[in-house]
DNA sequence: GCTTGTTAGTTACAAAATCAACTATTATCC
DNA sequence: GGATAATAGTTGATTTTGTAACTAACAAGC
């Protein structure tokens, strides 16, 4: 991809713009685990991070995940509505403020969860293993900062 | 972000799960650059990545730029054509292979161009900033590896 | 208690991305 | 040289996303 099919007439560095090259690096890494939820259990990328959720906090709100994921709420509530019509997971009515939902994987979802987590940490290593220990460490936290969850 | 409003009941690490803090940072990093380029010349992103990559090689086939850019061709194709309406590129047939389009800025578009590059150099700086020289140059060198541009 | 404002979540419509099929041209190979 | 395959680029149908407006429930001020 360095190649020198084309000379450059110009001063910008396309491959080392902090913006495109997240972009690149995101979509790079995101292919193989993609292929994981899609192929296998037809899930968007929405939906196992809805699920993701789920799996690892128990029982949350769409709210809460939106927060937390930086997700806009029409995604989730699409997301919330698959994963509910294929007995993902369960809603109920907060009593106390009856706007809210409850959500909670059955066991279905937690089973896929648990299959697609394997999956996960097997891929992250993989991934972290192209560096030494310190330079994963720092790259998340490097990456941790540009997406301003610190 | 890291607060304590969900206890995990597992031990499954979202917030530092690359392909997913890669995507995060992606989109926090692209927000204030989009905002550059669509609010103020409404372009979407595969045209910007279109008009840089002419802006900067000169001259290019809408394939070589889908491969250098890893963008599928119809994308490009969509792009090419809203590009060429607003006057910003312009075709010729490579009278060699005529299936193949040259594509080249014309003076409007080469304004636009040098107007994006200088917000993005700024942008990029400010991303790097964040970081010591060190540490952003060895990001640099990671996510080119991630992204399989070495 | 009644207006006004907020919040959780959904829906409707427009914009954009994806995937497959298509045209036109060139390359291969018998 | 003629059939077959490959390549550059476009188009159309479907899916997914984005934006705004919406419903329903709660909160605050007076």
């Amino acid at each position: 991809m360095t190649n020198d099919k084309f000379r450059k007439n110009d001063d910008f560095d396309l491959q080392n713009f902090l913006p495109f090259l997240l972009n690149q690096a995101a979509e790079e890494s995101s292919l193989e685990f993609q292929r994981a939820y899609k192929d296998r259990y037809g899930l968007l990328r929405t939906e196992w991070r809805v699920l993701f959720h789920l799996g690892i906090f128990g029982e949350m709100t769409a709210k809460d995940i939106g927060e937390r994921a930086k997700t806009h709420k029409t995604k989730i509530s699409r997301a919330v509505r698959k994963l509910e019509q294929r007995r993902f997971l369960k809603r109920s009515r907060d009593e106390g403020d009856r706007r809210v939902e409850w959500l909670v994987l059955t066991p279905a979802g937690q089973t896929v969860y648990r299959e697609l987590r394997g999956i996960a940490q097997q891929y992250d290593a993989r991934l972290a293993g192209l560096f030494s220990a310190d330079e994963a460490a720092l790259l998340r936290r490097m990456l941790r900062r540009l997406a301003g969850m610190d």
